[in-house]
DNA sequence: TCCTGACTTTTTTAACAAAACTATCAAAAA
DNA sequence: TTTTTGATAGTTTTGTTAAAAAAGTCAGGA
């Protein structure tokens, strides 16, 4: 029982593994389940055997991601001696989850059709675990003392959160497209760096 | 002659009313110049007459709305004691703005296909426009002695702009939609005013 | 329990005709 | 000469349908 059950979960992981590869290059709508069974050299029954349908393939796939993002977080958030310094470690965690499965996230945008609905529950508990995390790291300082108490620290940190990920790069007519080009990332990241700097002296007394 | 442009002006307005109703109400692409021409009891072939294409007529209308936006941006902006007064009154002229034209604005999104290209030109004259008023508010606020000095205003201008831009309301799979739904408007516009609050304080010694 | 080939059902694509719309123009009206 | 229009040419959108591709199922084999 045991065993079968580890094998199940190799397995699982495999197909987890080939479809990440497929989804990352191809985008959903552009990849086909037989694409996937021939990569793993099985029959795409198989894959049926083990997913209840391609929806289902692609929002495990996604979730895997969501997981080792939220895990590099939680392990690490605690463990910074001031807010700015959180503050910081979310943001270049965030940039480099971005960077490095960028394909990923520029076929998950509003141009793909046909995305299964599902997803945005994940992005949403994503959100929620970052809002929660920072707001802890927000009431641990106004302990410390080191800003002023706010009413709402979860109001605070969504703030922060939107007004993060309102920051684009170029002229006006580049910033209306959803999701950044590759070559603009290190520059949104930059100048994250400085609303974080300027919105925590805000806080400061 | 004189005369004669006076009356074509005349006409050339009434043609900017009828379409800007008819672009408000249905976007661009759901209205046809025979509905215009039908608004004001006249042939189509007489709007060609004015106007060189349906693009145009649109950009015509586009504008006119950006004028009045920018002119009174332009004279009320410089009238304000102190940095934080001229920021709030920018979000308060723009909300003000988006609310009496949503309709509007609500086409003019990505969903909107067949836009003229050259719509783009006249969102970034008024970005520019936002811009170069807003630094100048900025600098005459260092000579005050009220802020810390930047090297550079127009960086700290386009970072906020940016980030009053990404502020949303909702759930993250809301937020995804390119343009806020008007019952969120003023929720929005509450959410700026806290920004604009943390980040003028953030600037200050 | 794990796996497959063959099969059914659903979705996407391509081609093309019909309809709607933009844009033009010669000529009439003012 | 300027303003206006009906008729019409040219282009884009829409609707239809058949073929192709892909998703999803299932009886049965190892």
């Amino acid at each position: 029982m045991a065993a079968g059950n580890d094998h199940q979960d190799i397995k699982r992981e495999k197909i987890l593994d080939a479809s990440h590869q497929r989804f990352l290059h191809y985008g959903y709508s552009k990849t086909t389940m037989n694409e996937i069974a021939g990569d793993l050299s099985m029959s795409k029954a198989l894959l049926y055997y083990y997913f209840p349908d391609k929806s289902q393939l692609y929002i495990a796939v996604m979730r895997k991601l969501a997981n080792d993002y939220l895990k590099n977080l939680e392990d690490n958030i605690d463990t910074f001696a001031n807010l700015k310094d959180a503050f910081v470690f979310q943001i270049n965690t965030n940039h480099d989850f971005i960077v490095s499965n960028y394909n990923f996230f520029d076929f998950f945008r509003l141009n793909e059709q046909n995305l299964p609905d599902t997803i945005w529950e994940i992005v949403e508990q994503v959100h929620l675990a970052e809002l929660n995390l920072l707001s802890r790291a927000i009431k641990t300082e106004i302990e410390r003392g080191a800003i002023k108490p706010v009413e709402n620290p979860e109001e605070i940190v969504d703030l922060l959160l939107d007004a993060l990920h309102g920051i684009k790069v170029g002229a006006v007519s580049q910033k209306k497209v959803s999701f950044p080009r590759k070559e603009h990332l290190e520059e949104i990241h930059a100048k994250r760096l400085l609303l974080i700097d300027i919105f925590i002296k805000g806080l400061m007394y």
